[in-house]
DNA sequence: CATGAATGAGCTTTCATTCAT
DNA sequence: AATGAATGAAAGCTCATTCAT
């Protein structure tokens, strides 16, 4: 009945994805070693592989949470009567999640240019982000009939924006105010959406 | 009177360059070794270092070049006259860019978590797109004076959404039609413009 | 009570270090290879690695031992009634060190002409024996006011005799007999040092 | 009739050989390559082949002259009526060599660590000198017939002195007076060769 | 004779992973 | 569970030597 306290391999484990949160953040994926890891989480390196197969496990594990609070977003409830207001808890949204998880997501990224399932996991989170946008447009723009780009690849484009401008703003360190940031995105997501719903697409 | 033919030693360098890009292509930068590099050009393992000291310098020659046309392109005249018409080309001359070096910008930003100087190079031609950019949306918009996002946070949101979209779908794959992507960039592109134009950023 | 018995590192570091002694005396300091060293210690090449960084640091641990006898040696208290005595003294003390630890040495004096290092251990010390020996020196001949080599640079010439004599008998294996060498080294001590005692420099 | 002129190839043999003393002060007999001397020569990799069949060929002919003074030093005529000016003579004519051929001397003695043609060439020179001063003290010390080191012992001692000295000097840099040197090795030879004409070993 | 590109054996060092304790 | 010594497969890089031009 009681919440069970952490066992002494709950703790190792822990510790370990600790340090490797640090180790990650100093020397990036490629350099990291495993000897990098288990200095930091102050076990011995055998340990190691007694919770993990190799460093490609343990970063899975970190991933999947940063990757299930991206699920969790894109499947959120979209609030139809405030189209700005959506927009905005959207963005904000992402920014966060950037915010929180620079370390997880920069490395994710990094591990996804040469391991097929961090890439995998990439392109399936985007696609369900783009997929939720499109329809989003969609909806907005139905009844635009008129030759103009397809709802998809707007989406595409903005949800390309978004989680960019976030990497290269809160992990790769480009220097942004929040507020000003936030009410660009806002800003020019906003305005497409809108060209998207006045079908005024071919005089612009 | 003729042009002189390349020289063995030209001939030689040519051959590992063009091999380091099958190597990055099928491989990946950090797991391309200069033996895959050699093997692919058909020279010996030493022959490598007599035109290159490392990996490194080899990719520096090839990024160089791309580098210049992205330079070229964000220093290129922008047409006052035909806003649309100047949006479209500099899109286009990006989707161009990264169609036709994929491997090398790829490899490039691949690179560039882990090496400073690739990562610098990346940022200041990202610095001076936006800048550009910033520039002619502050054109643009000069009327306006109402709180508003600065041009600078709306260009960098806009040159991120199309070198972002530009990469996944030229680099990783992301299907797109040329026609609809394009138009889809231009869209977003040219209303944002439009509505700091406008001044009407308060009414969204 | 008793005394720990050696850890498992330390009998493969001192298994490391014979080997390294051994690899030294057949191909000499350049010639050896980790490779040779490994083989004769029956460990794995990475095992190396595991104790010294790198053939130097191996080396340093050897010749520390030889330049700490030296030292003492050097540093010992000089009987002041026996002369005679004394300068056989330290001329066997230095003969028995060389034969006792040849290998050592003779690497190390190979290491020095490449290794600042090892080189600076060289001088040191043999500034240290060179300094002892010229206070002894200047004490037995401070009678002697008159125009003679300064006692620096006898002692210099003497400790360049005993050091390349034993050299060159017990490292590179010139054959000589015990007794005859050592009596030849005191002979030669003996009389100078008789010389200067006498003041009669200048009728030689 | 006329002297010929020194040909294509002897100015280049030359060049060689002058590059090659460069770049052993420079760099030392290991870490100079091929490359260093052809470099400072100014030739080309492949012309060193016809030259040399590798650098201890070339080392080889700098290394003769050098040893042709020494025999030459050893084999001259010694004066037996004046001793002291003999030894003075001896002893300055191989501190001259010395101070003349530091570079090839210690590139010579660095090698013959390690090439057994340059260690014979090198016991080979020594016992030249240690016979023809073991002939000079036997003559002097014919006499004695006591208990006493042999004359080839003491001899051996006095020429390690000797060229220890100088090449701790002359080679290694330790700072001397020239005249205060000499007149070091003068005293201690000197009165080593009167103690065993003396005949007062047993006395000493 | 001279050139210098090409060769490839050889050496050092790293590090993920195993396993006896 | 934890330890940490040992392993050995990879790489990177160097440089003496060759040889086509």
């Amino acid at each position: 009945m009681t919440a069970t306290p952490p066992t002494r391999a709950e703790r190792t484990a822990s510790r370990l994805r600790l340090a490797a949160r640090e180790a990650f953040a100093e020397l990036g994926w490629n350099a990291a070693r495993v000897e990098d890891i288990v200095k930091r989480a102050g076990v011995s390196h055998g340990t190691f592989y007694t919770y993990y197969d190799n460093k490609s496990a343990l970063l899975r594990d970190l991933v999947e949470a940063s990757q299930g609070d991206l699920a969790a977003l894109a499947a959120a409830p979209w609030r139809g009567d405030d189209v700005r207001g959506a927009i905005e808890h959207v963005i904000s949204g992402v920014v966060d999640l950037f915010a929180r998880d620079a370390v997880v997501i920069k490395t994710w990224l990094q591990a996804a240019r040469e391991d097929d399932a961090f890439r995998d996991l990439y392109v399936d989170s985007r696609a369900m982000f783009v997929r939720r946008v499109a329809e989003h447009l969609s909806a907005a723009s139905a009844a635009s009939g008129r030759r103009s780009p397809s709802a998809r690849s707007v989406a595409a484009a903005l949800v390309a924006m978004v989680e960019h401008f976030a990497y290269l703003w809160l992990v790769l360190g480009e220097p942004h105010d929040r507020d000003d940031a936030i009410a660009a995105l806002v800003l020019v997501w906003g305005t497409a959406l809108n060209e998207l719903a006045d079908a005024r697409l071919a005089t612009v």
